[in-house]
This record gives C-alpha cells, structure tokens and sequence, in this order.
DNA sequence: GTCTATAGCGCGATAGAC
DNA sequence: GTCTATCGCGCTATAGAC
C-alpha cells in the first residue's frame, strides 16, 4: 500500500478550494501552498488548469454516482434509500471545518466562465443524479412508500434542485440544522 | 425625466455579467466595453469593486423585495399569489439573451470570496424572501388552499432552496421549461 | 466626468538546473 | 518530480490632463 501521491493530494486540496471559493475564486498558489509544494510543481502533473478541473470531475462524478448505484442497488427500504441519497449532500456540506457545496453546485453557478469539455462534465452529473433519483423515486412508488402527484421526471429534477440550491443556502444562513430540516419536509412531502 | 445616468447603466451593465458569469469571472474590463465608457471611468461613480458590488446588492434587494411585497398584499388568491413570487425567478432565468441566475445566488456560491458587509446583504437577501414565503404561505394554510405536513418555516426554505437551486440547474440542462414544471410540481405537492 | 498612462499585483504557464 | 526564475497577461486602482 503506497501512501498518498501528490497528485492525489493536489486533485483533494483543490476539490476543497473550489467547493468554498468557486473555481474562479482559487488559484494555483492556493493550491500550492496547501499541499506544500511550488506551483510550477502542479503543472507536471496537470499541465493547464483545464486538465486538473476535468481529472477532478472525472473523479468526483464516478465516486458519487457508485456510491448512489450502491445505495439503490442496497436492500434498504425506498424512504431509507432517499434519506440516504440526500445524506450525501449533508456530509458535503458538513465536511472539514468550513461549509462546502457540491462541487457540481459551484461549477454550475460559473459554467459561462467553463469551456465546453467542463460544460459537458457538470451537466452529465446532473442528468446522472437525475436519472437515480428516477429510479429511486420509483421503486418507492412501486412498493407504495412515496405517493405524489405529477410527473416523476420533474420531481426528480425538484428534489436534485432543492438538495443543490440548499446546500448554498444552508452556508449563508441555517446551516446544516436547517438543511437537515428541510430534507425531512420534504419526506414527508413524497411519503404516502 | 433625464435620460439613464452613467451610474445606473454601469450597474445594468454589472447585474447582467455577474448574473451569467459570477462575481469573480467578470471585470471592469467586461463593463467598461458594454457601457462604452474606459475601466478608469468607472472608479469615478463606484471607486472600489466593494461600492459597486454594495449599491449593486441594495439596488436588486430593493426592487425585489418590493415587487414580493406587492404581490402580498394583492387580492390574488394564495395560490396566485405564489405563482406570482415563483414567476420573478423565470422570469429572471428567462430575461436577456442567456440564461441569468438570480444575482444571490451567484453570490451565495461565491459567498467565502466576498467581504463581510456583502456577505450581510446577501444573507439579508435571502432571510427576507423566506420571510416573504413564510407568509406567503400562512395566507394559505388559513383559508385552506394550502396543505402540507411540517413547519411553514422549513418549507419556506424549501422553497426558497429550489428556486434558487433550480435556476443554476436550468442553465445547465432542462432550461426554463424544465423550471416551469418544477414550479408547477411545487404548486402540486402543497395545494389542499 | 471622461480621458491616457501607468503602477502594482496575482494569475497561469514555461524553461532549464538539479 | 521538484526546484528557481521569469514571461506575458489581466486585474483593480491611481494620478493627472482636458
């Protein structure tokens, strides 16, 4: 077991800039000076910024949504499984010391400022989380533990819209309490 | 009635960047060649980014929570009414030739690049739309249009939560048609 | 109130020694 | 793979002429 490389450390250091600061609001000597090496040094292992951004979506997008494929693919009961979806966003925002959005949050605010590869990453995370929580939604309407009316495409895109927008509110205002609360205003919204 | 002052274009002008673009990717130099003025000129009429950026808070929390105001104490219908506040958020999406995010919540993704007296403002921002919505929706519950287990205040935030949320997923994906169905499912989930 | 010119800084990126 | 040194650019901000 080999300890953890550099460019391990700079993907993690940067992932946790641009979670609190926006992409435009971190740069390169941030990134430097937390993982304690020089900024010429960041550009062996990520030429331009563009390839640290995409490596860190790539990355970022592929652990989320295996762990959402695990959540679905659980044998836990469908309210379980959406508290536990929308659990992942509340460990977002409560991890480290200070607030933090979804990365894919931060990205959509400035997606004008992204070129186009960017663009394409931020918006396949979204249609991917849009996707389970189709599924998810289903199985609960399935097995009769979620009722609602209307379509479940659109409630999928409210409840992703609701968790993301949150998440940025919660860092202005109430906090993780009043994220948490929210979440479970919204079970009971969906719960038969 | 004199024609549309120098200062109240560069404000336009800013609004619409940072609305696509955030606060931290658009420049003097972005404003300075959409007002058809040079960067110094507008040290003159706002000598830091701080002051315009204040004046820019003040200016679209005013109006906004004016227009909220108004729409309070109507006559509309409750659910009228609530349509009505959701529409100021498309209609924002929709103003322009690109999509525009609201000004706060561009803001609230950037919230730890900002000083201190426009963190206040944009948290002033949104505790006072969720106020709006408070009673907003207390109108309802009152004379029964309204329905929903749970504390107004939380789904006030709720609320609030997917509006904003929703407009940055708009720009990415569904657009404001996908946004127009979200709100409508809002309507759906919490009508008696 | 707008202009030209420029200061002073931070940015991403590159070259070349070790 | 990391370092030092530096380039070229864009940024906010200021000084001073008109």
């Amino acid at each position: 077991m080999k300890q953890t490389d550099t460019k391990t450390l700079i993907l993690d250091v940067a992932q946790d800039l641009i979670q609190r600061l926006g992409v435009n609001g971190m740069s390169y000597k941030d990134i430097s000076e937390s993982v304690g090496i020089r900024k010429s040094s960041i550009h062996t292992h990520f030429p331009k910024k563009d390839d640290l951004l995409a490596a860190l979506l790539d990355r970022y997008s592929d652990c989320f949504v295996r762990i959402v494929d695990g959540i679905i693919a659980s044998s836990d009961a469908a309210e379980v499984k959406l508290r536990r979806y929308c659990g992942l966003f509340e460990a977002t925002l409560s991890s480290g010391d200070q607030d933090k959005a979804c990365l894919c949050a931060m990205l959509g605010a400035e997606l004008a400022t992204l070129n186009h590869p960017l663009v394409e990453r931020v918006r396949s995370f979204y249609q991917a989380n849009e996707e389970r929580l189709v599924i998810l939604l289903n199985i609960g309407l399935k097995d009769g533990s979620f009722q609602f009316a209307g379509d479940t495409q659109t409630m999928a895109s409210l409840i992703f819209g609701l968790l993301e927008g949150g998440m940025l509110l919660a860092r202005a205002g109430g906090g993780s309490d009043q994220f948490h609360r929210v979440i479970e205003q919204l079970m009971q919204l969906i719960k038969s």
